[in-house]
DNA sequence: TACTCATTCGACAACCGGGT
DNA sequence: ACCCGGTTGTCGAATGAGTA
């Protein structure tokens, strides 16, 4: 739920200590720096999460960033923008007022922007004598130039994420693959195991994984997997020793498809990883025959 | 399917400075 | 003093996503 800033005796809004943190590091920005506002806006969608802001919130800093006549962000220049909430809305694709003025505040505590108040809190620029601009009351988004390269590390991170995500999706994705078809085959081959208690233990392990892991859940899914698979594979690798199989023979032989529906393990596919995983192969003889390999 | 929870939205009240 | 136009925060209802 979003917080509504406190009222305070001395004002209608309050000023905690990380808005004078934003301040200071607002003011604390090197002169000679240069940040592309489009490219910093991109960091900050992508480091979201860790800013602690929502997507209409990014909404809006678009809205405001749009208010800034120039692509680049210099450390020099004064970079305050100070449009009226209307116009705010409207660059916001008609963002609702009261919505707009809690993400500005949002945006406000994540120390993105940081709130130049006029004497009547009204957004405006005052000129000089001479029309030049003297000074402008708004929002100061040079925070985003101090803070570029936290920013930019924080995305870096979370792309890192996202990766390492996209890793062990596939790992899993794999490895449930692998042990359907190895299941399969040890029971068509009528390898002796406990292929009931291999196939729930692996279900287990699938329907374990819930649905919007962790990284470590995924991982640790993972790795269960893997293991089991090693396991099953050294199942029917010590059978084909024991049963002193040609490798010629073996390789040669199509797999029969058991008429027992029940072989069809896991069969659904591997869709919760969103990965490419089939079904156990449809394995059709053409030499015909009976089925082999039957769960006992 | 029902429930919970966060978010969004509209309405409202209050404050402030400027103009009449 | 009153009105206007700008700002702000607060409240409750509606909505949507996630979960058991």
């Amino acid at each position: 739920m979003q917080t509504h800033v406190p009222t305070t005796p001395f004002g209608r809004r309050s000023l905690t200590l990380a808005h004078v943190a934003s301040q200071i590091v607002a003011t604390s920005r090197p002169p000679e720096k240069v940040v592309h506002k489009w490219r910093i806006y991109q960091a900050i969608c992508l480091a979201r999460p860790k800013l602690g802001v929502s997507e209409r919130s990014l909404s809006v800093l678009n809205a405001l960033l749009t208010f800034h006549p120039q692509t680049a962000l210099t450390g020099e220049d004064d970079l305050i923008v100070f449009p009226s909430n209307v116009q705010l809305s409207l660059r916001a694709h008609g963002m609702p007022i009261s919505t707009l003025k809690r993400h500005l505040a949002a945006l406000v505590d994540a120390g993105l922007i940081v709130r130049r108040d006029s004497p009547n809190g009204k957004r405006y620029v005052r000129k000089g004598w001479e029309g030049e601009s003297d000074r402008a009351f708004g929002f100061d988004i040079s925070p985003l130039v101090a803070r570029s390269e936290e920013i930019e590390g924080l995305a870096e991170e979370i792309a890192a994420g996202i990766r390492a995500v996209k890793l062990a999706r596939e790992r899993i994705t794999l490895c449930r693959r692998d042990i359907a078809k190895m299941i399969a085959t040890g029971i068509e081959e009528g390898v002796p195991a406990d292929w009931p208690g291999i196939h729930v233990g692996f279900r287990a392990i699938v329907d374990g994984i819930p649905r919007s892991p962790t990284l470590e859940q995924l991982q640790e899914a993972a790795d269960t997997l893997s293991q089991l698979a090693d396991d099953v594979l050294g199942l029917l690798k010590s059978h084909v020793k024991t049963s002193n199989l040609d490798p010629n023979e073996a390789h040669s032989e199509p797999h029969k498809q058991s008429s027992n529906p029940n072989l069809f393990i896991d069969l659904e596919p591997a869709s919760r990883e969103g990965g490419t995983a089939r079904a156990v192969p449809d394995q059709q003889t053409p030499r015909g025959g009976e089925g082999r390999g039957a769960i006992p």
